[in-house]
DNA sequence: GAAAAACTACCGGAAATGCGGTAGAAGGCT
DNA sequence: AGCCTTCTACCGCATTTCCGGTAGTTTTTC
Protein backbone atom coordinates (compact mmCIF):
# COMPACT_ATOMS: atom_id res chain seq x y z
CA UNK A 1 0.00 0.00 0.00
CA UNK A 2 1.42 3.69 -0.73
CA UNK A 3 -0.09 6.16 1.42
CA UNK A 4 -0.23 9.55 -0.39
CA UNK A 5 -0.49 13.17 1.22
CA UNK A 6 -1.60 16.14 -0.77
CA UNK A 7 -0.62 19.77 -0.34
CA UNK A 8 -2.73 22.12 -2.26
CA UNK A 9 -4.85 24.87 -0.98
CA UNK A 10 -7.10 24.26 -3.71
CA UNK A 11 -10.00 22.26 -2.72
CA UNK A 12 -10.68 21.60 -5.92
CA UNK A 13 -7.73 19.83 -6.79
CA UNK A 14 -7.42 17.66 -3.62
CA UNK A 15 -11.15 16.31 -4.50
CA UNK A 16 -9.98 16.04 -7.90
CA UNK A 17 -6.70 14.24 -6.84
CA UNK A 18 -8.92 12.08 -4.27
CA UNK A 19 -11.00 11.16 -6.64
CA UNK A 20 -8.71 9.63 -9.36
CA UNK A 21 -7.16 7.96 -6.69
CA UNK A 22 -10.32 6.36 -4.99
CA UNK A 23 -10.32 3.34 -7.71
CA UNK A 24 -6.83 2.18 -7.16
CA UNK A 25 -6.61 -0.17 -4.53
CA UNK A 26 -2.93 -0.46 -4.27
CA UNK A 27 -3.08 3.65 -3.11
CA UNK A 28 -4.52 5.46 -0.30
CA UNK A 29 -4.56 9.11 0.49
CA UNK A 30 -3.58 9.31 3.90
CA UNK A 31 -4.21 13.31 3.94
CA UNK A 32 -4.55 16.65 2.12
CA UNK A 33 -3.39 20.32 3.46
CA UNK A 34 -4.25 23.44 2.48
CA UNK A 35 -0.82 25.52 3.64
CA UNK A 36 2.72 24.53 4.22
CA UNK A 37 2.24 25.08 7.88
CA UNK A 38 -0.36 22.10 7.90
CA UNK A 39 1.29 20.28 6.19
CA UNK A 40 4.52 20.11 8.38
CA UNK A 41 2.14 19.50 11.14
CA UNK A 42 0.90 16.68 9.56
CA UNK A 43 4.42 15.24 8.69
CA UNK A 44 5.30 15.35 12.56
CA UNK A 45 3.07 12.75 13.37
CA UNK A 46 2.95 10.74 10.01
CA UNK A 47 5.29 10.45 7.03
CA UNK A 48 3.58 9.20 3.59
CA UNK A 49 5.16 7.55 0.87
CA UNK A 50 4.61 10.07 -1.27
CA UNK A 51 4.01 14.15 -1.22
CA UNK A 52 1.80 15.63 -3.83
CA UNK A 53 2.89 19.01 -3.40
CA UNK A 54 1.43 22.50 -5.12
CA UNK A 55 3.87 24.83 -5.61
CA UNK A 56 2.25 28.10 -4.96
CA UNK A 57 0.79 28.02 -1.47
CA UNK A 58 -0.74 30.73 0.64
CA UNK A 59 1.49 30.58 3.64
CA UNK A 60 4.92 29.71 1.97
CA UNK A 61 7.07 29.18 -1.16
CA UNK A 62 6.63 25.70 -2.45
CA UNK A 63 10.56 25.52 -3.29
CA UNK A 64 11.34 26.18 0.61
CA UNK A 65 8.75 23.88 2.15
CA UNK A 66 10.30 20.83 -0.49
CA UNK A 67 13.70 21.75 0.87
CA UNK A 68 12.43 21.78 4.37
CA UNK A 69 10.62 18.28 3.34
CA UNK A 70 13.66 16.37 2.26
CA UNK A 71 16.13 17.72 5.33
CA UNK A 72 13.74 15.94 7.59
CA UNK A 73 12.45 13.18 5.87
CA UNK A 74 15.32 12.06 3.22
CA UNK A 75 12.78 8.71 2.32
CA UNK A 76 9.68 10.63 1.37
CA UNK A 77 9.18 10.83 -2.52
CA UNK A 78 7.81 15.00 -3.65
CA UNK A 79 5.82 15.12 -6.89
CA UNK A 80 5.56 18.74 -7.48
CA UNK A 81 2.50 19.96 -8.81
CA UNK A 82 1.83 23.01 -10.89
CA UNK A 83 -0.08 24.81 -14.02
CA UNK A 84 1.82 25.47 -17.24
CA UNK A 85 2.91 29.01 -16.53
CA UNK A 86 5.08 28.12 -14.14
CA UNK A 87 7.50 25.79 -15.62
CA UNK A 88 10.35 27.61 -14.46
CA UNK A 89 10.18 26.16 -11.03
CA UNK A 90 10.74 22.57 -11.96
CA UNK A 91 14.54 23.16 -11.93
CA UNK A 92 14.16 24.33 -8.62
CA UNK A 93 12.20 21.55 -7.68
CA UNK A 94 14.64 18.83 -8.59
CA UNK A 95 17.47 20.79 -7.01
CA UNK A 96 15.79 21.08 -3.61
CA UNK A 97 15.27 17.24 -3.40
CA UNK A 98 11.65 17.01 -5.49
CA UNK A 99 11.64 13.22 -7.39
CA UNK A 100 8.99 14.26 -9.61
CA UNK A 101 6.91 17.07 -11.59
CA UNK A 102 3.57 17.05 -12.81
CA UNK A 103 1.67 19.60 -14.75
CA UNK A 104 -2.49 20.52 -13.00
CA UNK A 105 -3.83 19.71 -16.70
CA UNK A 106 -2.67 15.68 -16.38
CA UNK A 107 -4.95 12.50 -16.78
CA UNK A 108 -5.39 9.61 -14.45
CA UNK A 109 -2.91 7.57 -16.09
CA UNK A 110 -0.14 10.04 -15.59
CA UNK A 111 -0.60 10.73 -12.32
CA UNK A 112 -0.39 6.79 -11.39
CA UNK A 113 2.81 6.30 -13.37
CA UNK A 114 4.48 9.60 -12.14
CA UNK A 115 3.38 7.77 -8.27
CA UNK A 116 4.58 4.24 -9.75
CA UNK A 117 8.19 5.82 -11.18
CA UNK A 118 9.21 7.65 -7.72
CA UNK A 119 8.09 5.15 -6.16
CA UNK A 120 10.57 2.88 -7.88
CA UNK A 121 13.13 5.21 -7.52
CA UNK A 122 13.20 7.15 -10.16
CA UNK A 123 12.45 10.78 -11.63
CA UNK A 124 9.39 11.66 -13.23
CA UNK A 125 8.65 14.48 -15.51
CA UNK A 126 5.30 15.03 -17.78
CA UNK A 127 5.84 15.31 -21.41
CA UNK A 128 5.04 19.00 -21.08
CA UNK A 129 7.40 19.86 -18.85
CA UNK A 130 10.40 18.07 -20.19
CA UNK A 131 9.90 20.53 -23.19
CA UNK A 132 9.69 23.33 -21.61
CA UNK A 133 12.73 22.40 -18.90
CA UNK A 134 14.58 22.34 -21.83
CA UNK A 135 13.72 25.30 -23.57
CA UNK A 136 14.11 27.22 -19.95
CA UNK A 137 17.88 25.86 -20.08
CA UNK A 138 17.93 27.35 -23.62
CA UNK A 139 16.73 31.01 -22.85
CA UNK A 140 17.79 31.66 -19.35
CA UNK A 141 21.03 31.20 -18.30
CA UNK A 142 20.90 28.40 -15.68
CA UNK A 143 17.41 29.15 -15.44
CA UNK A 144 16.73 28.42 -12.12
CA UNK A 145 14.38 29.84 -9.75
CA UNK A 146 15.87 31.69 -6.38
CA UNK A 147 13.93 31.57 -3.36
CA UNK A 148 12.33 35.07 -2.63
CA UNK A 149 12.06 36.42 1.27
CA UNK A 150 8.47 38.08 2.25
CA UNK A 151 9.68 41.18 1.80
CA UNK A 152 11.60 40.68 -1.45
CA UNK A 153 7.86 39.25 -2.87
CA UNK A 154 6.39 42.19 -1.80
CA UNK A 155 8.66 44.39 -3.08
CA UNK A 156 8.44 42.72 -6.42
CA UNK A 157 4.77 42.42 -6.83
CA UNK A 158 4.69 46.96 -5.95
CA UNK A 159 7.38 47.06 -8.47
CA UNK A 160 4.87 45.13 -10.97
CA UNK A 161 1.76 47.37 -10.02
CA UNK A 162 4.26 50.54 -11.33
CA UNK A 163 5.25 52.04 -8.05
CA UNK A 164 8.41 53.66 -7.99
CA UNK A 165 10.96 52.71 -5.32
CA UNK A 166 9.98 55.92 -2.83
CA UNK A 167 6.46 55.82 -3.16
CA UNK A 168 6.72 51.67 -2.62
CA UNK A 169 9.30 53.47 0.73
CA UNK A 170 5.97 55.52 1.93
CA UNK A 171 3.68 52.89 1.62
CA UNK A 172 5.33 50.39 3.46
CA UNK A 173 6.74 52.88 6.21
CA UNK A 174 10.31 52.22 4.77
CA UNK A 175 13.37 54.47 4.34
CA UNK A 176 14.02 54.62 0.30
CA UNK A 177 17.06 53.18 0.87
CA UNK A 178 15.77 50.08 2.33
CA UNK A 179 14.17 49.31 -0.87
CA UNK A 180 16.67 50.10 -2.73
CA UNK A 181 18.50 47.08 -0.72
CA UNK A 182 15.56 44.70 -1.21
CA UNK A 183 15.48 46.27 -5.28
CA UNK A 184 19.05 44.91 -5.37
CA UNK A 185 19.08 41.50 -3.87
CA UNK A 186 16.44 40.96 -6.46
CA UNK A 187 18.79 42.14 -9.00
CA UNK A 188 20.95 40.04 -7.73
CA UNK A 189 18.66 36.79 -7.33
CA UNK A 190 17.35 37.12 -11.18
CA UNK A 191 20.80 38.33 -12.22
CA UNK A 192 19.23 41.27 -13.93
CA UNK A 193 20.07 45.17 -14.61
CA UNK A 194 16.95 47.25 -14.49
CA UNK A 195 12.91 46.79 -13.08
CA UNK A 196 12.01 46.08 -16.93
CA UNK A 197 14.28 43.05 -16.45
CA UNK A 198 13.75 42.14 -13.53
CA UNK A 199 10.15 42.06 -14.09
CA UNK A 200 10.30 39.86 -17.56
CA UNK A 201 11.94 37.35 -15.65
CA UNK A 202 9.94 37.06 -12.86
CA UNK A 203 6.77 36.94 -15.13
CA UNK A 204 8.76 34.23 -17.48
CA UNK A 205 9.77 32.31 -14.01
CA UNK A 206 5.98 32.18 -12.73
CA UNK A 207 6.66 34.97 -9.65
CA UNK A 208 4.24 37.02 -11.21
CA UNK A 209 0.42 36.34 -12.84
CA UNK B 1 -32.75 18.75 -10.68
CA UNK B 2 -30.00 20.83 -11.80
CA UNK B 3 -28.17 20.07 -14.45
CA UNK B 4 -24.46 20.81 -15.41
CA UNK B 5 -22.23 21.06 -18.19
CA UNK B 6 -18.55 21.16 -16.69
CA UNK B 7 -15.83 23.11 -19.78
CA UNK B 8 -12.15 22.34 -18.42
CA UNK B 9 -9.05 20.60 -19.88
CA UNK B 10 -8.31 19.26 -16.54
CA UNK B 11 -9.33 16.26 -15.37
CA UNK B 12 -8.91 16.65 -11.73
CA UNK B 13 -10.85 19.90 -12.00
CA UNK B 14 -13.40 17.76 -13.75
CA UNK B 15 -12.93 15.07 -10.79
CA UNK B 16 -12.92 17.92 -8.38
CA UNK B 17 -16.75 19.56 -9.48
CA UNK B 18 -18.16 16.42 -9.46
CA UNK B 19 -16.92 14.67 -6.27
CA UNK B 20 -17.94 18.58 -4.69
CA UNK B 21 -21.58 18.21 -6.61
CA UNK B 22 -21.83 14.64 -5.80
CA UNK B 23 -23.49 14.86 -2.51
CA UNK B 24 -25.83 17.31 -3.66
CA UNK B 25 -29.78 15.66 -4.54
CA UNK B 26 -30.74 18.78 -6.70
CA UNK B 27 -27.81 18.81 -8.70
CA UNK B 28 -26.85 16.32 -11.19
CA UNK B 29 -23.24 17.00 -13.56
CA UNK B 30 -24.58 15.33 -16.90
CA UNK B 31 -21.26 15.97 -18.87
CA UNK B 32 -17.93 17.05 -19.14
CA UNK B 33 -15.95 18.39 -22.41
CA UNK B 34 -12.22 18.95 -22.10
CA UNK B 35 -12.45 21.55 -25.30
CA UNK B 36 -14.68 24.29 -27.37
CA UNK B 37 -15.41 22.23 -30.08
CA UNK B 38 -16.46 19.27 -27.34
CA UNK B 39 -18.49 21.35 -25.75
CA UNK B 40 -20.56 22.69 -28.93
CA UNK B 41 -20.80 19.02 -29.89
CA UNK B 42 -22.48 18.15 -26.51
CA UNK B 43 -24.42 20.88 -26.47
CA UNK B 44 -26.14 20.54 -29.50
CA UNK B 45 -27.73 17.03 -27.98
CA UNK B 46 -28.58 18.10 -24.58
CA UNK B 47 -29.29 21.48 -22.89
CA UNK B 48 -27.54 21.64 -19.58
CA UNK B 49 -29.07 24.67 -17.34
CA UNK B 50 -25.98 25.74 -16.05
CA UNK B 51 -22.36 25.47 -17.47
CA UNK B 52 -18.86 25.84 -15.78
CA UNK B 53 -16.84 27.37 -18.06
CA UNK B 54 -12.92 27.34 -17.93
CA UNK B 55 -11.65 30.39 -19.77
CA UNK B 56 -8.69 29.09 -21.00
CA UNK B 57 -9.03 25.96 -22.81
CA UNK B 58 -6.73 24.82 -25.49
CA UNK B 59 -8.94 25.58 -28.77
CA UNK B 60 -10.75 28.22 -28.29
CA UNK B 61 -10.89 31.57 -26.61
CA UNK B 62 -13.14 31.07 -23.55
CA UNK B 63 -14.76 34.09 -23.89
CA UNK B 64 -15.66 33.71 -27.35
CA UNK B 65 -16.65 30.65 -26.29
CA UNK B 66 -19.02 32.05 -23.89
CA UNK B 67 -20.52 34.28 -26.96
CA UNK B 68 -21.15 31.60 -29.25
CA UNK B 69 -22.83 29.67 -26.46
CA UNK B 70 -24.61 32.82 -25.30
CA UNK B 71 -26.05 33.59 -29.17
CA UNK B 72 -27.38 29.50 -29.56
CA UNK B 73 -28.71 28.97 -26.09
CA UNK B 74 -29.89 31.79 -23.83
CA UNK B 75 -31.59 30.40 -21.17
CA UNK B 76 -28.23 28.52 -19.75
CA UNK B 77 -26.75 29.81 -17.52
CA UNK B 78 -22.42 30.56 -18.02
CA UNK B 79 -20.70 31.15 -15.22
CA UNK B 80 -16.72 31.36 -15.52
CA UNK B 81 -13.59 29.38 -13.86
CA UNK B 82 -10.46 30.13 -13.76
CA UNK B 83 -7.48 30.08 -11.44
CA UNK B 84 -5.85 32.77 -12.36
CA UNK B 85 -7.01 36.51 -11.66
CA UNK B 86 -6.93 38.09 -14.33
CA UNK B 87 -8.19 41.57 -15.09
CA UNK B 88 -10.43 42.46 -18.32
CA UNK B 89 -11.34 38.41 -18.48
CA UNK B 90 -14.30 39.66 -15.75
CA UNK B 91 -15.91 42.33 -17.72
CA UNK B 92 -15.48 40.65 -20.83
CA UNK B 93 -17.01 37.17 -19.63
CA UNK B 94 -20.08 39.52 -18.36
CA UNK B 95 -20.13 42.10 -21.44
CA UNK B 96 -20.32 38.21 -23.48
CA UNK B 97 -23.55 36.78 -21.52
CA UNK B 98 -21.64 35.38 -18.50
CA UNK B 99 -23.96 35.10 -15.32
CA UNK B 100 -21.05 34.41 -12.70
CA UNK B 101 -17.69 34.24 -12.01
CA UNK B 102 -15.14 31.13 -9.72
CA UNK B 103 -12.25 31.31 -8.79
CA UNK B 104 -10.77 27.99 -8.77
CA UNK B 105 -9.25 28.01 -4.99
CA UNK B 106 -13.19 27.87 -3.96
CA UNK B 107 -14.91 25.79 -1.32
CA UNK B 108 -17.55 23.95 -1.82
CA UNK B 109 -19.89 25.39 -0.58
CA UNK B 110 -19.15 28.61 -2.99
CA UNK B 111 -19.88 27.03 -5.52
CA UNK B 112 -23.19 25.63 -4.69
CA UNK B 113 -23.83 29.48 -3.46
CA UNK B 114 -22.92 30.24 -7.12
CA UNK B 115 -24.93 27.90 -8.80
CA UNK B 116 -28.06 28.70 -6.84
CA UNK B 117 -27.16 32.44 -7.14
CA UNK B 118 -27.49 31.60 -10.68
CA UNK B 119 -30.37 29.58 -11.22
CA UNK B 120 -32.49 32.84 -9.16
CA UNK B 121 -31.34 34.73 -11.83
CA UNK B 122 -28.74 36.77 -10.04
CA UNK B 123 -24.80 37.35 -11.66
CA UNK B 124 -22.39 35.74 -8.82
CA UNK B 125 -19.27 37.15 -8.43
CA UNK B 126 -16.71 35.38 -5.98
CA UNK B 127 -15.40 38.05 -3.18
CA UNK B 128 -11.81 38.38 -5.01
CA UNK B 129 -13.18 38.80 -8.19
CA UNK B 130 -15.37 41.32 -7.32
CA UNK B 131 -12.89 43.24 -5.62
CA UNK B 132 -11.13 43.30 -9.23
CA UNK B 133 -13.96 44.44 -11.23
CA UNK B 134 -14.37 47.64 -9.27
CA UNK B 135 -11.06 48.17 -9.69
CA UNK B 136 -11.36 47.21 -13.34
CA UNK B 137 -13.74 50.33 -13.74
CA UNK B 138 -11.92 52.62 -12.15
CA UNK B 139 -8.90 52.18 -14.49
CA UNK B 140 -11.11 52.31 -17.51
CA UNK B 141 -12.89 55.38 -16.89
CA UNK B 142 -9.54 57.03 -16.24
CA UNK B 143 -7.95 56.01 -19.50
CA UNK B 144 -8.89 54.14 -22.63
CA UNK B 145 -6.63 52.29 -24.91
CA UNK B 146 -4.73 54.86 -26.93
CA UNK B 147 -3.68 54.18 -30.78
CA UNK B 148 0.58 53.95 -31.00
CA UNK B 149 2.80 54.57 -33.74
CA UNK B 150 5.29 51.72 -35.64
CA UNK B 151 8.35 52.93 -33.92
CA UNK B 152 6.24 53.37 -30.51
CA UNK B 153 4.39 49.70 -30.65
CA UNK B 154 8.69 48.89 -31.35
CA UNK B 155 9.97 50.34 -28.91
CA UNK B 156 6.90 49.20 -26.20
CA UNK B 157 8.09 45.86 -26.61
CA UNK B 158 12.07 46.41 -26.33
CA UNK B 159 10.83 48.07 -22.93
CA UNK B 160 8.82 45.32 -22.14
CA UNK B 161 12.29 43.24 -22.78
CA UNK B 162 13.81 44.73 -20.66
CA UNK B 163 16.19 46.70 -22.68
CA UNK B 164 17.21 50.21 -20.98
CA UNK B 165 17.02 53.56 -23.29
CA UNK B 166 20.75 53.50 -24.47
CA UNK B 167 20.67 49.64 -25.30
CA UNK B 168 17.21 50.67 -27.70
CA UNK B 169 18.87 53.35 -29.20
CA UNK B 170 22.19 51.28 -30.40
CA UNK B 171 19.52 48.33 -31.22
CA UNK B 172 17.61 50.73 -33.82
CA UNK B 173 20.50 53.07 -34.46
CA UNK B 174 19.16 56.06 -33.16
CA UNK B 175 19.72 58.54 -30.86
CA UNK B 176 19.12 58.17 -27.28
CA UNK B 177 17.34 61.36 -27.30
CA UNK B 178 15.17 60.16 -29.67
CA UNK B 179 14.56 57.00 -27.52
CA UNK B 180 13.51 59.56 -24.63
CA UNK B 181 11.06 61.00 -26.62
CA UNK B 182 9.52 58.04 -27.88
CA UNK B 183 9.24 57.15 -24.50
CA UNK B 184 7.72 60.06 -23.25
CA UNK B 185 4.96 59.96 -25.84
CA UNK B 186 4.27 56.62 -24.64
CA UNK B 187 4.10 57.63 -21.11
CA UNK B 188 1.71 60.97 -22.32
CA UNK B 189 -0.83 57.92 -24.27
CA UNK B 190 -1.10 55.96 -21.47
CA UNK B 191 -1.06 58.25 -18.62
CA UNK B 192 1.85 56.97 -16.48
CA UNK B 193 5.14 58.32 -15.07
CA UNK B 194 7.44 55.23 -15.20
CA UNK B 195 8.57 52.48 -17.53
CA UNK B 196 6.97 49.74 -15.28
CA UNK B 197 3.71 51.44 -14.91
CA UNK B 198 3.69 51.96 -18.82
CA UNK B 199 4.20 47.94 -19.04
CA UNK B 200 1.66 47.23 -17.06
CA UNK B 201 -1.24 48.78 -18.18
CA UNK B 202 -0.08 48.40 -21.55
CA UNK B 203 -0.29 44.75 -20.80
CA UNK B 204 -3.67 44.94 -18.90
CA UNK B 205 -4.92 46.37 -21.95
CA UNK B 206 -3.90 44.19 -24.15
CA UNK B 207 -0.74 45.65 -25.87
CA UNK B 208 1.72 43.16 -24.77
CA UNK B 209 1.56 38.96 -24.71
C1' DG C 1 -0.30 69.65 -53.30
C1' DA C 2 -1.28 70.83 -48.69
C1' DA C 3 -2.18 69.36 -44.11
C1' DA C 4 -1.50 66.14 -40.63
C1' DA C 5 1.00 62.76 -38.51
C1' DA C 6 5.17 60.46 -37.48
C1' DC C 7 10.03 60.34 -36.87
C1' DT C 8 13.97 62.33 -35.63
C1' DA C 9 16.84 65.14 -32.39
C1' DC C 10 17.93 68.60 -29.11
C1' DC C 11 18.31 71.49 -24.16
C1' DG C 12 18.37 71.91 -19.16
C1' DG C 13 17.37 70.45 -14.86
C1' DA C 14 15.24 67.52 -11.23
C1' DA C 15 14.53 62.99 -9.70
C1' DA C 16 15.24 58.22 -9.55
C1' DT C 17 17.83 54.21 -10.54
C1' DG C 18 21.84 51.31 -10.49
C1' DC C 19 26.39 49.71 -8.30
C1' DG C 20 29.59 48.59 -4.79
C1' DG C 21 30.01 48.21 -0.56
C1' DT C 22 29.00 48.18 5.16
C1' DA C 23 26.48 47.21 9.32
C1' DG C 24 23.36 46.87 13.38
C1' DA C 25 19.02 44.73 15.10
C1' DA C 26 15.51 41.10 15.13
C1' DG C 27 13.95 36.49 14.65
C1' DG C 28 14.46 31.48 13.82
C1' DC C 29 16.72 27.24 14.18
C1' DT C 30 19.85 23.82 16.49
C1' DA D 1 23.99 30.31 23.49
C1' DG D 2 25.47 30.82 18.82
C1' DC D 3 24.72 30.84 14.02
C1' DC D 4 22.21 32.21 10.06
C1' DT D 5 18.93 34.74 7.58
C1' DT D 6 16.25 38.63 7.09
C1' DC D 7 15.20 43.23 7.59
C1' DT D 8 16.58 47.56 8.10
C1' DA D 9 19.52 51.62 6.85
C1' DC D 10 23.42 54.04 5.39
C1' DC D 11 27.48 56.20 2.07
C1' DG D 12 29.30 57.85 -2.37
C1' DC D 13 29.14 58.05 -7.09
C1' DA D 14 27.73 57.34 -11.98
C1' DT D 15 24.09 56.69 -14.97
C1' DT D 16 19.51 56.85 -16.42
C1' DT D 17 15.03 58.28 -16.26
C1' DC D 18 11.63 61.73 -16.18
C1' DC D 19 9.68 66.37 -17.33
C1' DG D 20 8.92 70.58 -19.82
C1' DG D 21 9.53 72.20 -23.84
C1' DT D 22 11.16 73.12 -29.29
C1' DA D 23 11.91 71.97 -34.10
C1' DG D 24 13.40 70.24 -38.66
C1' DT D 25 12.55 66.34 -41.86
C1' DT D 26 10.12 62.64 -43.79
C1' DT D 27 5.86 59.98 -44.69
C1' DT D 28 1.07 59.44 -44.91
C1' DT D 29 -3.41 60.97 -45.89
C1' DC D 30 -7.01 63.65 -47.78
Amino acid sequence: MISILIIDDHPLVQDGIKTMLKAVPSVEVIGACKSGGEALEFLATVEPDVILLDINLPDMDGLVLCEKIRERYAKVKIIGLTSINEVGMITGLLQRGGNGYLLKNMERAELLQAIEKVMAGNVYLSEDANVKVLEQYKSFDEGKAPVLTRREKEILLSLANGLSGPVIAKELVLSELTIQTHRKNLFRKFDVHNVQSLLKVARDLGFLK
